[in-house]
DNA sequence: TTGTAAGCGTTATCAT
DNA sequence: ATGATAACGCTTACAA
């Protein structure tokens, strides 16, 4: 900058303010300076002005897995946001381990970012202790958790699955199995399995064990799932699966099998991932609001940061059943 | 810091030292510096760290979309060694668009990124221009171009694509329609458009245009694609989807017209992407090394930035064909 | 082993 | 409208 400053015959504060507030410069002086920049090949450097002015642009994003693509849409309506805005995205999967969160928070605070996207509600105590003292803005989004750290921007897990559930059964369904992940530190499934109780209560169908199963991720999972549910002991006359791509690889069992969607079995699933209405047959599933919930956790986080809101900030952008022939 | 050196009663130096290189300070005082810097709640601030040290900690990747999950295994890679190497991931997408890729270039320059990871082989001239004078090292892993700006870690699509035509032709297949992304503008495509062209003359086949179609990504895509293949003036036997999920959409397609797959056409895939071994009938396709490649990446680069190595690297990870029942 | 001083490249603040 | 000066919070280089 003092390059461009020299070139330009002018201060670098001068400069600085070609960058940041052109108004508050001459036509002619800007004219002068942005040539200097150009001839000089000057790229500014943020890590000094951040450092100076106390404010950076980059947001930190910490998800349970980047590899899982229920994700992506989540994180490419964030990426868009900040894109326009002129923020910067950084990055880390933590595993679903809080541990790991903690320490991702710790290197994000540490570069000194402007805001925090977290998708997991569960945090360690300390980790929350360090958000709490850098004061930085936060918002989370794995599901619409009672008590935030901060914002929230979500849907509810546990009336979505509620919601599938009563649709079975008012498609006549009673003996409704349940698969999701495994339950244990993750309030999202955790929440699912609740809403699907919930439901069974309230439709006056006695709770089974017997139809409910924790699987791992992965389409193997779902065809075991479907399987067991279906032949055990008090077989399924449909099933919910509340995770991942597990409905997919259920009716590939199926159709390996030669059983008869919806005839043999109902498949429902819970997300809106493409391929499940190109399948045969399409599958009954429910729509998540998953770029917008990655636009919207932007947008707040943006207006806090930059002065335009305050105060916690809750917003539910609910879900929607979308019956196909599956069930 | 100065806080934390207050109550440690040592200079910032020694707060510095038992952060940085904790063997240089004395095993008495660094007790005392970590009791005041857990007492104080203390994060180091890495902006000033990298301003005043001139190093920074983080790299930044430009992928053509975060949306599609072709890219995730390679983000979860790179992602990984980045992360037990302490160093940050800043993300960000160009939408295959050259000139919002010189912008994103811009953008992690100006945040001073200690290195690159671009997918694209494409790039505008002010965009080498800028990388050159950075002098930070780039890795390219979209295909193994012929003139990478600096290091390359990826697969020969030109290769890959020709393997599997003339696996097909060896399969007895002699209308092999070809089916693949819009190649304008994008290197990966036109390469495997040209593996397909090669291996055809290689195989004695002419060329037929009628047999060849560019796309757009997504199911429907293929879906179209293999009836218009199919059907054609000049049936298909056999359609290579050289892209995206193309050929999941056509064996969708197929399954809903009742077609015999390989009966009535025989299908092949470019990507080992998980739903397709689980299909009815599982698909053919070639086995790539996403994430592989994100490792790989990571790696050179942080050999490079840490000296362990100089020079151009050109690193072939290869690919592997796996032949299944469609074909 | 520990400390002092200078400087990294900006911006905030106050002058002019 | 423009400039001078002092931070911002660390690390490098040198000294003790």
């Amino acid at each position: 900058m003092r390059d461009v400053a020299l070139r330009a015959g002018v201060s670098t504060m001068t400069v600085s303010r070609v960058l940041s507030d052109p108004g508050k410069v001459s036509a002619e002086v800007r004219q002068r300076v942005m040539a200097a920049i150009e001839a000089a090949g000057y790229v500014p450097n943020r890590l000094a002005g951040s450092l100076s002015s106390r404010h950076s642009r980059v947001i930190g994003l910490i998800v349970p897995s980047l590899e899982n693509s229920l994700f992506a849409p989540t994180i490419q309506g964030i990426s868009e946001v900040l894109r326009r805005n002129g923020y910067q995205l950084m990055v880390a999967d933590c595993g679903g381990s809080d541990a790991e969160e903690e320490a991702l928070v710790t290197a994000f605070l540490a570069q000194r970012v402007a805001g925090l996207v977290l998708h997991n509600t569960r945090h360690t105590a300390a980790a929350r202790a360090m958000i709490r003292r850098a004061g930085i803005p936060v918002v989370e989004t794995g599901t619409l958790t009672p008590k935030p750290l901060d914002m929230v921007v979500s849907y509810s897990n546990h009336e979505a699955s509620r919601a599938m559930t009563l649709h079975l059964h008012r498609l006549g369904y009673r003996r409704i199995g349940f698969v999701s992940l495994p339950a244990a530190g993750n309030n999202r499934a955790l929440a699912r399995q609740g809403g699907y109780r919930a439901a069974l209560a309230e439709a006056g169908l006695p709770p089974e064990p017997r139809l409910m199963l924790e699987m791992p991720p992965g389409l193997p999972s779902g065809a075991e799932a479907v399987v067991r549910l279906a032949e055990g002991p008090v077989p399924a006359d449909a099933i919910f699966f509340a995770g991942d791509v597990l409905a997919v690889g259920a009716l590939f069992e199926c159709q390996r099998r030669g059983w008869a969607v919806p005839g043999r079995v109902g498949i429902a699933a819970f997300d809106n991932i493409e391929i499940l209405g190109q399948m045969v047959p399409p599958i009954t599933t429910l729509r998540l609001p998953r770029a917008e919930i990655g636009r919207r956790a932007a947008e707040i986080l943006l207006d806090r940061i930059q002065g335009r809101s305050a105060g916690p900030v809750r917003v539910d952008l609910g879900f929607e059943i979308i019956q196909r022939a599956s069930t």
